[in-house]
DNA sequence: CTGAAAGCGCTTACAG
DNA sequence: CTGAAAGCGCTTACAG
């Protein structure tokens, strides 16, 4: 292991010129910062991070806590994760991954252990136990997902509540006044995940302020359930002339149940969609949508928790982004 | 923060008996330990992490190293990193994610500064430059998925070769004389990732040597064009009986363009996959298969790295395991 | 512009 | 069974 001694001695200054040199925090000689620079690339110095944790009381590691759900398919969560190590690395931090196994307890031990400068927390609920932990530690958190009550922490977030009012205006100005809306599954609802609630609960609002019918459709997690319920709410849609789905499975099903049931889109059933992007790019789903980007959220997330670390006492943000709707036709009605 | 000494006060003993306490590397009194439990208890004492790193040289941090593809559905990579994060967290590790961005900079950059005590690698190539680096870091690493040449780390992967082989032995047995073969997309080939070309060099060896007729389709990476390629394959059959898969995207695609072209399963083409058991099950893929288990992979690999750290000079283990067919009838030749 | 020295919070021989 | 002290490799006032 090469140390800074090492280098002190071959660049021959003191430890903490080399150090100085290193961090920036004051003038050094133009001589003397080629002689240093040369023994770090001839020695292949980097420094020992648990020796600047220590002296520093800093890390700079965020630690990202992430659902734990091996029994799920979560796509998009790796998104999440990729976005925030990307983010975080260009800012000058590692990403520890703390997985929900041991739930806020892993919270308590890698900010009690001072393993983190801060911590972001992925798929917050609306009401989520992790934030008393949080609350306690002494580095800050940023919230990916808003909880109901408003908290002492930066928070990001689609605006989910505006994305459920938009869809439902959307296809009201269309000139749709009966409705069809396949809502996420219970289970979703019952994790208390704040995205399933607000766009449910925002588009059964506004359907009734504008005097829409909207008649809502739970999916179910089983795919093969989930499949048969959108079918048999599509065959029995009655007068209903548009379908809005919240569910990204049961939009993946929805091409091929469409083909067998011989519906054309829009001229038999207009479709409107709320999803991820990269979900959409991957199954090309061609609907008129709002895109949910977990790559603007993500980064933004990182940003606020660095901005954080170094400014501790700016003041919190929450941060609720604007839903875009895409048009792509297929909520038209003919 | 409360350090080791705050503990060492409230119980009354030297900080040289808290540490002793903690690490349970010598003998101490029911007394003093209780005392001491009690204090840990009472000031909520977590040790550093930092301070810790420095005195021992050991941050119980692994590095996993993975694949930088913002861009990409990555659904099984997370499974990968869920399972990589919990296996750590059972021995005693925390999980740092290096994202592969700065290519194998990263590695030296994390080993290098001590910040890890080793290093998992994702999606090892036949060729792969990142191995330079981990062979040049003090600290030990092991791959996911096995590179050509035989090298000193710990290795673990499907056994991709014998998988195209018994696949092909399979249709062989169930009496197929002439296969359709659909591969991973050529960028996937040129990737360099091992488990398309072993299982295409398998299967394509294996018909030779069965005087069996392989006919390839190479899929394509563009979802629409996929299916399209697919399609066509089946439409131009001619006399094969059989379709062997390996491409994740085109097994999800498959059951839609069977329906669309009227093909029963196995009557009029028996159907043979390879892909990731969470992929099967989140599509409900019927078919036959070999089911790849990230799981088992990702949690040997972690336990390797582990006894590495511990013990390093064990002998390198090359673990590949045995692909293992699932008979769901759709292989059957009729 | 540069250096000597204290200190960050642990662990671990060494001594008893 | 327990303690005093050195040392891990950095950073940062303090001094010049």
């Amino acid at each position: 292991m090469t140390t800074i001694s090492d280098v002190a001695r071959v660049a021959g200054v003191s430890r903490s010129t080399v150090s100085h040199a290193l961090s920036g925090k004051r003038p050094i000689s133009e001589a003397t910062r080629n002689r240093i620079n040369e023994a770090i690339a001839d020695l292949g110095y980097t420094a020992n991070a648990g020796a600047r944790a220590l002296a520093t009381s800093k890390s700079s590691i965020m630690g990202l806590i992430v659902p734990f759900t091996p029994e799920e398919f979560a796509p998009s969560t790796m998104q999440y994760v990729l976005v925030v190590a990307e983010t975080a690395r260009s800012l000058g931090y590692d990403v520890l991954l703390v997985t929900e196994e041991e739930g806020a307890a892993g919270i308590t031990r890698v900010t009690q252990s001072n393993l983190v400068d801060g911590v972001i927390l992925l798929d917050v609920k609306r009401h989520d136990d992790r934030l008393a932990a949080l609350a306690s530690a002494n580095q800050p958190g940023v919230l990916l997902g808003a909880p109901e009550e408003s908290v002492s922490f930066d928070v990001v977030d689609l605006d989910f509540a505006e994305a459920g009012k938009r869809l439902v205006e959307h296809l009201f100005e269309e000139g749709h006044r009966e409705i069809i809306f396949l809502t996420l599954p219970d289970s979703i609802f019952e994790m208390d995940l704040g995205y399933a609630w607000r766009v449910r609960d925002a588009a059964i609002s506004t359907a009734a302020e504008l005097g829409v019918e909207l008649r809502i459709v739970v999916g179910d997690s089983d795919p093969q359930r989930r499949a048969e319920t959108l079918s048999a709410a599509l065959e029995n849609r009655g007068t209903a002339t548009a379908l809005l789905v919240h569910n990204d499975g049961a939009l993946a099903d929805l091409q091929q149940i469409l083909q067998e049931l011989s519906l054309r889109v829009p001229d038999d059933i207009a479709v409107l969609g709320i999803f991820p992007e990269q979900f959409g790019r991957m199954f090309s789903l061609p609907y008129t949508a709002i895109e949910t980007s977990a790559a603007l959220v993500a980064s933004q997330a990182v940003r606020l928790l660095a901005n954080r670390i170094e400014r501790p006492e700016s003041p919190f943000v929450r941060t609720l982004l604007e839903p875009i709707i895409t048009d792509r036709g297929t909520s038209r009605k003919v």
